[in-house]
DNA sequence: TGCTTGACCTAAAGTTGCTTCAGGCAGGTA
DNA sequence: TACCTGCCTGAAGCAACTTTAGGTCAAGCA
């Protein structure tokens, strides 16, 4: 598959596989013979995971290294569940964040509705 | 009060809350005449509702325009509503998005529950 | 009294995670 | 043939901060 067909699966835009390739956070995606990238299924998989840990806040840094584990033998396979705890749980903290600002936007919203007073 | 306390109370760094007064998102801050920052409560409540704002992905762009809905008259009130309505359904919007992401980070946690099998 | 420490200040440079731009090649089409 | 289109690269740009360098001032203390 190509880079564009890619992209519209993932929700990851071109330029965000090529810099994360370039990150090394992808290993050795196969070339063309004309030098352009070719995507197999498992490209795409690694791609939609890499895609939700960094839509949850997971830094490029922590990707590389989670790609690292991938990359080696099955014996990472515990690291690997590992990280991903940790990362689920502190995706659960970012979510009771947000439900926390939005009481606090509704506060807020709650006043404007309100029969006007002291609208700060 | 002074940066630290507003810091501790906000949950934002101090060197945050210069930079959003430098880009101009709690315009006319006092200081004294020592040339320090002080806060007045109705400035701490400004900018628990800016960290709000932040947290849950507005930009600063729109944060800016946000204020000075809020420097000029009253009657931009219905303004700041539709604002804060738009940017609460963002919100609501993002935290799909994120439950999405868990459910993909579930099932992928799941096969590493399972007895062993195709462990990608 | 002099000296250090701590909290504040500014301006500027650095960081992260992308996006955009400039310039180039290969293949298809009017 | 000229022109698109889609891919490529490297470099510059951008958002939202953080970090650093250098400076002021009051408080504490030997």
């Amino acid at each position: 598959m190509k880079i564009s067909e890619i992209a519209e699966r993932t929700g990851l835009s071109i330029s965000t596989i090529r810099f994360y390739e370039k990150s090394g956070l992808c290993p050795r995606i196969k070339r063309g013979p004309d030098g352009k990238r070719q995507f197999s299924s498992a490209d795409t998989d690694w791609l939609v995971l890499l895609a939700s840990l960094r839509t949850t806040g997971m830094p490029i840094s922590r990707m590389r290294a989670f790609a690292g584990l991938y990359a080696s033998a099955d014996d990472t396979i515990p690291e690997r569940r590992t990280a991903l705890l940790a990362h689920r749980q502190s995706l659960e903290d970012r979510q009771a964040e947000l439900d926390q600002c939005r009481t606090i936007l509704d506060l807020k919203l709650l006043r404007y509705d309100e029969p006007m007073k002291d609208l700060t």
